[in-house]
DNA sequence: ATGAATGCAAAGGTTTTGCACCCCC
DNA sequence: GGGGGTGCAAAACCTTTGCATTCAT
């Protein structure tokens, strides 16, 4: 679960991440604006889990930091978490990753790059990539049924190939 | 909730669904298949449940299932549904069509041709495309990684443009 | 007969909500 | 001081499970 250069299973990181981590600094900065056009109040456990989001090198899901933002600040319940979530969505400071099979939703620190995501089936770590060929001919196909794509999420689960553990026939 | 040819936003397919659907017998084939060699029986609930799949020309989810199955055979609890759902998955009757941004699984008829998914942001409508630029494009950037691509979700959230109603400033 | 399958209801796990209180502007 | 924000606990929601029973082979 903690981030370093190595993954999960074993393998470094196929690439460096592709996305700029945004700084606390700048979230800071989103979100004070957000709280300034839209009547809200600055208040002290929003902060706190700002800082908790900003520590946060990878993807999360909603149980997750509520755990850490406990962990980091205890006075802070859980109802407060989920109902900053969608604030600080609305913010862009963070934005949802991906959801997984499960029904999960992974969020992620705001980009300002779109990144498309892998799923390693067999040790669940995350990678990002972009292909602009990829891109390019989505926006084709949109257009030519007459759709006006607004954002899209393409995940490919795949064999990393790296892991000895859990190599059970992911043949799928 | 029925289907037609025309979308709930008013608008008519973006082309015939790709992918011819499977008939009943088809699926009662493979599903006998399935039970005949692992040593399940063949239960009146489980046809039953088959049978509404059938009729089913539309991605659903669990729930939406529930309430067919039971509209149409009340003396089917909503469990005998959910414990069916794997079954029905490894027969290869229903197959995972994607993950809603919401959270839930929708499924859809197998089918032997792959195609991924746009969800139009105004009126919800699932529509279905291919492209195989696409398709070739990932898989170089897969095997460029080292990864092996088991499977994909590739969902395009667009604007279909048709609705007039939910026009809730879509530009995100 | 024997184990799969089921219905019902209870339990589980996560997210949402009601409410009284607190705190920011 | 007024409304946003919060903590706590209850409620909601969907899905899973326990258990006694029924059913298929």
């Amino acid at each position: 679960m903690t981030k370093s250069n190595r993954l999960p299973c074993g393998r470094s990181a196929p690439r460096e991440n592709m996305s700029r981590k945004t700084t606390l600094a700048e979230l800071r900065s989103k979100l004070r604006g957000h709280v300034e056009t839209h009547d809200l109040k600055n208040s002290e456990s929003r902060n706190k889990i700002l800082e908790v989001i900003a520590a946060e090198h990878s993807h999360f899901n909603a149980q997750e930091l509520v755990k850490r933002v406990v962990a980091h600040s205890p006075e802070v319940g859980a109802a407060t978490v989920y109902r900053n979530l969608p604030v600080l969505l609305a913010a862009g400071v963070i934005q949802e990753s991906l959801v997984q099979e499960s029904g999960e939703t992974l969020y992620e620190l705001a980009d300002e790059d779109h990144h498309d995501h892998i799923v390693c089936v067999d040790c669940g770590a995350i990678f990002e990539f972009h292909e602009e060929v990829i891109e390019k001919a989505q926006d084709k196909v949109m257009s030519g049924l007459k759709f006006r794509s607004v954002r899209h999420k393409h995940v490919v689960y795949a064999e990393c190939g790296y892991s000895p553990k859990s190599k059970k026939g992911s043949r799928s």
